[in-house]
RNA sequence: GCCCGGAUAGCUCAGUUGGUAGAGCAGAGGACUGAAAAUCCUCGUGUCACUGGUUCGAUUCCGGUUCCGGGCA
């Protein structure tokens, strides 16, 4: 039987940190961000990380454990989350991989498997100079010229997926297309719940507008400026968070605030938008559609304990006990 | 009240030397396997404000009406 595994993800603003907190506690959980923001330290408002105060005493891994200039990849958050995971079932708890990074939710439940490949910066940069001076159709005969399958599938303008291709082919021999190839016919991983939840389109879009204007109020823009003053530089992966760019474009006199504003709303939009896409997918997902429970959070909840139950995601834990132990003697 | 501009896709506007029209943004759909809050792809019919006239034919020209700017009183 394989390990119980629970994704709660979704797309930005709908209520995943709230819901995942209330599971955690009635199923002995304990959380695991999945979210290439909340990594990292200092950067709270604007990506809207949990509040210590929120969390009701439910441990979380994989927030702040970053400083913000430094890189993060899916390699190292898939290094970190199966330790993570490891270290909750020792606990003789369930791990909650709960955040809205779809591709790093992938790479956990599937295991997919990085090692063969590293990122070398220094082709990266030579790879993309030759982009600039010839083209990026250019890059993309290089591309066909050792993958042509890979040359098929991903469009000459998409730079950055053309040369993370032939990188991966000149440092391993093998065309990446095959091996994602391979890697996509992978089962899961875990004996996992897959939830995903959701809302009527208008009302998330609403929910990011008042987010993004919450964000502000509580003082965003001095976040970035502390930041600012902490190293982070406008090529800082942190800094490619939304919220993020957008103020420092404001801060170093680019934009207005209200533009900043605009394009921080209207790009959340989009991403709430592209993070569905990604969702819908994904196989054997379940949906938590909010207007379909009333927008009732305990109904809600209760639908996702009994699906748990019958899929025995809590019934091959040790967890048992110290639920029963708390239940009886506590 | 008079003069000058406008009125075209949800928004900002372009255009049609008269043959019913197209960009950007918004919006929608999709891709994604070591940057993923990143990166990239696809999708545009709307009483061309209303109403007369000229014309084979008007959104386009002419008159009037309404509304919105700006100016003069």
């Amino acid at each position: 039987m394989q390990q119980p595994l629970i994704i709660l993800t979704g797309p930005t603003a709908t209520g995943k940190t709230k819901l995942s907190i209330a599971l955690a506690k009635a199923i002995n959980g304990e959380i695991i961000s999945a979210d290439s923001m909340q990594v990292y330290k200092y950067m709270d408002i604007g990506s809207a990380k949990v509040r210590p105060e929120e969390m009701d005493g439910i441990r979380h891994y994989l927030t702040d454990v970053l400083e913000p200039t430094q890189d993060f990849n899916i390699v190292l958050f898939q290094q970190y989350a199966k330790a993570a995971i490891t270290e909750i079932y020792d606990r003789g708890k369930i791990p909650i991989l709960v955040g809205g990074t779809g591709f790093y939710i992938q790479s956990v439940l599937y295991d997919i498997d990085f090692s063969e490949s590293e990122e070398d910066t220094a082709l990266r940069r030579e790879l993309e100079a030759l982009a600039r001076e010839h083209g990026a159709e250019y890059l993309h005969t290089m591309l066909a010229e050792c993958d042509p399958k890979s040359a098929a599938a991903i469009h000459a303008n998409n730079i950055k997926r053309v040369i993370r291709a032939i990188e991966f082919y000149r440092q391993t021999g093998e065309r990446i297309s095959e091996h994602n190839e391979t890697e996509r016919e992978k089962p899961p991983a875990y004996n996992a719940c897959y939830f995903v939840l959701s809302d009527v389109r208008a009302r998330i879009y609403e929910n990011i507008d008042k987010r993004v204007d919450g964000m502000i109020e509580e003082g965003l823009v001095n976040e970035v400026k502390m930041l600012m003053e902490m190293g982070c530089r406008r090529e800082s992966t942190a800094m490619q968070g939304l919220g993020y760019k957008e103020i420092m474009d404001y801060l170093s006199g680019d934009i207005s605030l209200e533009e900043a504003v605009y394009r921080i709303k209207r790009d959340t939009r989009h991403f709430a938008k592209r993070q569905l896409t990604w969702f819908r997918r994904e196989r054997d997902v379940v949906w938590l559609e909010k207007d379909k429970f009333a927008y009732d959070d305990e109904k809600m909840l209760n639908y996702m304990i009994t699906l748990l139950d019958s899929r025995a995601i809590r019934s091959n834990m040790g967890s048992d006990n110290a639920e029963c132990n708390e239940t009886e003697y506590g």
